[in-house]
This record gives structure tokens, C-alpha cells and sequence, in this order.
DNA sequence: AACTATTTATAAGA
DNA sequence: TTCTTATAAATAGTT
């Protein structure tokens, strides 16, 4: 536009495309801030160069992410709503999945039964008859395994216990020995822990039929049943 | 800039105002027109007026979109990452609210109650000992209704053979009629359907224990559990 | 980075 | 809003 006209297009040369590219770069940022002021616009500027370079010019009053809102705003889109959409809908299917997964609970606890038709809660019931046995089944091998062990441990303290006393009538005999008895002692071995255990199903049962309660409890790890 | 210089400060006419921001602004965004031209470079402008009209430039070469995601990008910095964090640990709380209760519905079926211990399935047990009388009785009551129901239909429907066959008989004395006896179609009346419900809590049974399955089957609603 | 001939943008008026 | 035009501003090519 001076010394010359010039054609609007690609310039072949590197070095005058880069030298023309920052000079009209530093033109159009100059025009930018002087609309800013004369109209009280805001506007926000980002140029990208061949090179990869990015430069910028935003308006004093506003910010690029103010702009960024408000475009995306005015243009009745979300431009990021691609990135989200698949969590959205993740989280969505999600959210049915729990719904879903907490009515079955809920059934299976024996409440929400009122849609439930005749031949499903024949299905529910025999269902719940076989777990119930499985369950039975389960707490009893347990419960076998406990005594068992239980047995074990007597066995294995009666062995000591005897063996403690065979020691004792010997030094009976021997006087440099005196009169020590610990053998009340080892039942302090046999006791077992049985606390909680954090299955979440039992948990979740209780005495609320619906465990909707928001906060968890002191240790329990209980989960906020959502929406 | 011509017909006389002016200070660059804000115009207080309004209407003065809003004529230099309308040529300014195609002034402003044919200069970017040429640098994308001329420059090979990618140019975003977006404008908003005082009267908060948005009016935006992009480069043919490029989308708004990726203008943005290159500056955040270049920037270092995630605008939007404290709505993604938000979203993402939403995500994370569903995944596990989702496992537990997948865990207690299995746990429920007789199935992963290895780790359970004695008191737990003592409390699992009894439990669903309750649940079970509840459905039982549950389910006693949606049979006696529909009991009911069909012995209140057969009534009426004997009432009504009873009558068509008065009718019938008063019919036989009277020579205009014809012998026509429909009287054995109303049996069809008596039919109730009994199909599927659509109970999640009955689809998530049958005869898969962990039901992992990806895709719904053709027409039942089942939902995929997740992770 | 500075210069400057020339083109381009635009303020004011219509 | 658009056109006109005198003039300010931008800038291509050069130094």
C-alpha cells in the first residue's frame, strides 16, 4: 500500500512474509485498541502465525475468557460440549445404572414392591429363596471353619497348658526355682476380632429401608445414594 | 483520519459512536482478511459493541474452536478445567456409589461372599429372611386380588350365560328367531394377560450372576454396568 | 529499525 | 445505511 501496490496473496518470500506479517500484526492491534476507545468495544485479537507463534490482543476492560463466555453464549453453542459430551453422557447412563441398581436393592430388601407383577415377585422370590441357601450354606462353612480353628487353638493351649505344668512340678523339685504361675494368661490368645468388616451391602441395610441419609457416618465408609 | 484528525479517546456521540464502529470494524477485520491472506496465518476477532453486539472475524483456514484450544494451549493454562475436574470427580464418585451397589445386589444373589464374614452374612441372612416373607406376602396378596378378580369375572360371565341362555330359551317360543348361539364365545372375555413388566431388578437376575453383558438385548431395557 | 512514496482507511458531510 | 472525498494513517519497498 505504498511504494507500490501489492496483490492479496500468500507472500512467497519467507523473510517478507514474516516482516510483512509482524507489521501489519502491531497495524491491526493498533486499530484494535484504537476501536476500543473510541467506541468502548471490547475486542479480543488471536493470531496465529505460519511459524506456530500466537499473539494476542484483548481489550483493557475485558478478558479473553470473558470474550470466550460470551460468544459461546451469544452463538447459542457450546463449542466444548464435544469434550463433555461424552462424559455427560457417561455420567447420565451412570446416573440410570445407579437408579436402576438401588431399585433392585430396595426390592431385594423388600420394599418399592407395589409395581412389582406377580410373576416377577414369583421370580424375585425364588431367587432370593436360593441365595438365602447359598448364604446359609456360606455362614455355616464359616462358621464350621471358626470352630475349627477355635478347636485348634484349645487343643494347642492344652498341649502348653500341660506341658507348662509338667515344667512347673519338676522345678517343683528343683529349689532354685519359685513359685511363678502364668498359665492363666494364655486365654488372652484365643480371643478373635469379629468387627466390622466395610461390605457395603450391610451397610447399606441396617434399619433404613431407603438409606438416603446425605452425610456418612463418623468411620463408616457409607456412600451418598445420588440424585 | 481524514477530513480532519481525531483524538483517539472515547466518541460521546452515540450514533457518532456507533457509525465509526461499524466502518472501523470492516476496516479492522478486512486488515485481518489480508494478513490471513498474504501471511498464510490464522486470525480470530470477536467484537462486542456498547450495545453488546458480537461480531466476529475467523480465518477461512481455521475455526473459532481451534483458536481457542490453541490459545488455551499455548496459554498453559485449562479455562474451562475446574468444570472438567467437577464433571470428572462426579464421575468418579457414580463409578463407586455404582460398584458397591453392583457388589451388595451380587452379594444379595449368593454370589462374591467369600470376604464376607460370620456376622455379616448373620445380618445378610437375616435380612433377606425378612425381605423374603415380605414379597412372599407381597406376593400372596397381588394372587388373592387376582383371584379375586377372575371369580368376580366368572360370576358376570355366568350371569351372563344364565341370561342369554333365558333369553334363548324365551327366543325358542318365539318362532322369529332363528337358532344362533354365540354363547360360546364369551369365555374369550375372560383371558388376562400376564406378560414381561420390565423390572429392572428381575432383568439383572435370570441366569447371570455378574450380568457383564455390553450391548441391550433386542427389545429388553437393559443397562450396562459400567466398569 | 527507519524512511517515504504511495496506497488505504476513514471522518465528516451529504 | 451508503456514497463521497479530503485528509490522516498504514505500509511496501528501500535503505
Amino acid at each position: 500500500m505504498a511504494r507500490g501496490k501489492i496483490q492479496i496473496r500468500r507472500i512467497e518470500n519467507s523473510t517478507n512474509r514474516q516482516v510483512t506479517y509482524s507489521k501489519r500484526r502491531n497495524g491491526l492491534f493498533k486499530k484494535a485498541n484504537e476501536l476500543t476507545v473510541l467506541c468502548d468495544a471490547k475486542v479480543s485479537i488471536i493470531m496465529i502465525s505460519i511459524t506456530g507463534k500466537l499473539h494476542e490482543y484483548i481489550s483493557p476492560s475485558t478478558t479473553t475468557k470473558e470474550i470466550f463466555d460470551l460468544y459461546q453464549h451469544t452463538m447459542g453453542i457450546d463449542l466444548w460440549s464435544s469434550h463433555y459430551e461424552n462424559m455427560q453422557q457417561e455420567l447420565n447412563k451412570l446416573k440410570e445404572v445407579n437408579r436402576n441398581l438401588r431399585r433392585s436393592i430396595r426390592q431385594r430388601m423388600g420394599d418399592c414392591l407395589n409395581d412389582v407383577e406377580f410373576d416377577d415377585l414369583q421370580g424375585l422370590e425364588q431367587e432370593m429363596d436360593n441365595a438365602l441357601k447359598v448364604i446359609r450354606e456360606r455362614k455355616y462353612r464359616v462358621l464350621s471353619n471358626q470352630i475349627e480353628t477355635q478347636k485348634k487353638k484349645n487343643r494347642n493351649a492344652e498341649q502348653i497348658h500341660k506341658k507348662l505344668l509338667l515344667e512347673f512340678e519338676e522345678r517343683d523339685d528343683d529349689p532354685h526355682y519359685g513359685l511363678v504361675d502364668n498359665g492363666g494368661d494364655y486365654h488372652q490368645v484365643l480371643g478373635y476380632q469379629n468387627g466390622g468388616s466395610g461390605i457395603f451391602a450391610l451397610r447399606l441395610q441396617s434399619n433404613q429401608p431407603t438409606p438416603h441419609h446425605g452425610g456418612p457416618g463418623p468411620d463408616l465408609p457409607t456412600y451418598p445414594l445420588l440424585e
